[in-house]
DNA sequence: ACAATATATCGACCAATGTCAATCTAAGGA
DNA sequence: TCCTTAGATTGACATTGGTCGATATATTGT
């Protein structure tokens, strides 16, 4: 890329694409999301994207008070405890829940907004 | 289920949970989803979470006529042909992209609302 | 008909992921 | 102090998933 004057999309007239498009390519109306953002926001789903894990932050979110302990939870999923542990250290890492230990359980909370965010970057992709 | 009568949230009284809650645990708000809801959401996620696809229907977003022929693909992404070809395929039979051929080229349009609709069922879980 | 091009499919490979049994850690109660 | 219980961690295993090279299919141009 040496060119010092950026191509414009008004530059491209009908018949004619960008250098190094094809001819079968059309117009752009915008930029695609980059790699970074692609990859970022293919973690956050990646973490979501797990029926066990669905189901674990819907029971947390159903909870009155956004908080579900870990009994919760191994009452409700056809799951071993491991695996449900597994589950909520992902939910976790990928900044959808936050755990608080109180005496000897262990309650995991929503972080507040962190599923509204995913949600709206991705109508926005 | 063979109760003739649902147990309402209002019918716990707060010191006492559901019949067969642990002593941890708090009172519900709503109900959570369902497993069979739970399956078919993270199928849809799980077709998006990857980052080439991502960034592929953002590609196809992009254009002013919401659709990209594969050679656009190819350009941008540094992926191999059959890669690529094998997300488009994941997109498609996830319902989130179509395809059209036309002549040689193969063309793939976004499905209007189906990723806004995942958005939205992702965010009411 | 033939050659060239665009895209899809196949087969194989390696990495990532979900699951569980076994074990470990930590907190409470007797 | 010891036992019990809640939960996390580890290790192993089978499955899924992303990638590519090779090949197949289909369409256009000569």
């Amino acid at each position: 890329m040496t060119f010092t004057r950026t191509l414009l999309l008004t530059d491209i007239s009908p018949p004619v694409a960008a250098a190094d498009a094809a001819a079968c390519s059309s117009p752009l109306a915008r930029e695609a999301i980059g790699s970074l953002h692609a990859e970022t926001l293919a973690r956050s789903l990646k973490a979501l994207a797990d029926p066990a894990r669905l189901r674990i932050i819907s029971i947390v979110a159903a909870h009155a008070d956004q908080e579900a302990c870990v009994c919760d939870l191994t009452g409700q999923l056809t799951l071993s405890q491991p695996t449900i542990s597994h589950h909520l250290k992902v939910l976790v890492e990928a900044g959808f829940l936050a755990r608080a230990k109180r005496g000897t359980w262990s309650y995991y909370s929503l972080v507040p907004g962190s599923i509204d965010s995913v949600a709206g970057v991705l109508a926005a992709v």
